[in-house]
DNA sequence: TATTGTTATACTCTATAACTATA
DNA sequence: TATAGTTATAGAGTATAACAATA
C-alpha cells in the first residue's frame, strides 16, 4: 500500500470514511427494503433489541422525539412492536419487540452481513485489523 | 486487543461497522446543518466537485432522478449550484458549482475531518493502516 | 415546575407514473 | 423508439411549537 502524505492523511481517510458511508448506506437501505422497512423503521428495530422507552430510541436515531411516534406507530401496525404502560413512571410508554418482530430484525442482521459491501472484500486477517481499530475508534470513554 | 472467534468475526465487525455508519451520519448531517443544508443537499454539493448532468447525481445519490429536481433546484435558488444546457446534448443540463457553492463545499469538507469523530481517535499510524485497509475494502475493479 | 409522549404544521425526501423535449 | 429531465402525487422523515398527562 502507497504512503500519503501526512499532512493529508486525514483528509484522504475522510474521503474513504464519506465513500464507506454511501456505500453502506446503499446496503443497508436495500436490505431494509427487501423486509418492506424503510430505513428508519430498520433502524427502530435494530435499536428495539432490549425493551425501552420512547425517548431513548429519538436518541439513539438522533432526531425529535415527535418523530418516533409516527416510525414506531408504522411499526405497531404492522405487528414487529408493542407500545406498553410502565407501572413505574405512567408517562413513559415501554417498546417491546414481538416474536415477529424480533424474527425480521435477525433476517435483517443475516442479510447485513451476507452481502455486506466491506466485510466482503477482506480475508480473516484483515476482518481482525479492522475489528481492533474500530474497537478502538469507536471507544467511549 | 482481543482475538474475536472465528465464526463471529464478520458478525462483530457488521455490528461495529453499523456503529460507525451511526456516528459518521450524525456528525455529516450536524455538518451540514451547520452550513444550512439539508443531508441530501450536502450529499450532491459533494458530488458536484467536477460538472455533471442531473442523471449522474441521481446514480450517486442512489435516488430517483425525479428528486434530484427537487434538490438541485433548492441549491440553485441559495445560488450554489446552476444549472446550463449542453450543446452537445440539448436534453441534458450539466450541474456546475458556482464560486459560493466551491467555498460552502470547502468549509464542509474542512468541518468533516476537524471533528470526525473517528479520525480524531486514532493516532497517525492507526490512520494509516485504516486508510490501506479502506482502500482494499473500497477497491472497484 | 419539569418531563414524557402526542398532535399540528410546514418543509424535505422518496418512488412511481405520466409528460416534454430532444436523440 | 429510447433517453434526460420535469411535473404530479402520495407516503414517509424532519424540526418546531403547543398540548395532555404525569411526576
Amino acid at each position: 500500500m502507497e504512503d500519503v502524505e501526512e499532512g493529508s492523511l486525514g483528509s484522504a481517510v475522510s474521503r474513504q470514511l464519506f465513500a464507506l458511508w454511501g456505500r453502506m448506506r446503499a446496503h443497508l437501505d436495500e436490505v431494509a427494503a427487501s423486509l418492506d422497512l424503510t430505513p428508519m423503521q430498520s433502524r427502530a428495530l435494530h435499536h428495539l433489541g432490549a425493551p425501552c422507552p420512547m425517548g431513548d430510541v429519538a436518541d439513539r436515531l438522533h432526531c425529535d422525539p415527535s418523530n418516533v411516534t409516527g416510525i414506531v406507530d408504522r411499526l405497531e401496525e404492522r405487528g414487529l412492536v408493542e407500545r406498553r404502560p410502565d407501572p413505574e413512571d405512567r408517562r413513559r410508554r415501554m417498546l417491546v419487540t414481538t416474536r415477529e418482530g424480533a424474527e425480521v430484525r435477525e433476517q435483517m442482521h443475516r442479510r447485513i452481513i451476507e452481502g455486506h459491501p466491506i466485510i466482503q472484500r477482506l480475508d480473516l486477517a484483515e476482518q481482525q485489523q479492522l475489528h481492533d481499530l474500530l474497537a478502538r475508534a469507536l471507544a467511549e470513554d
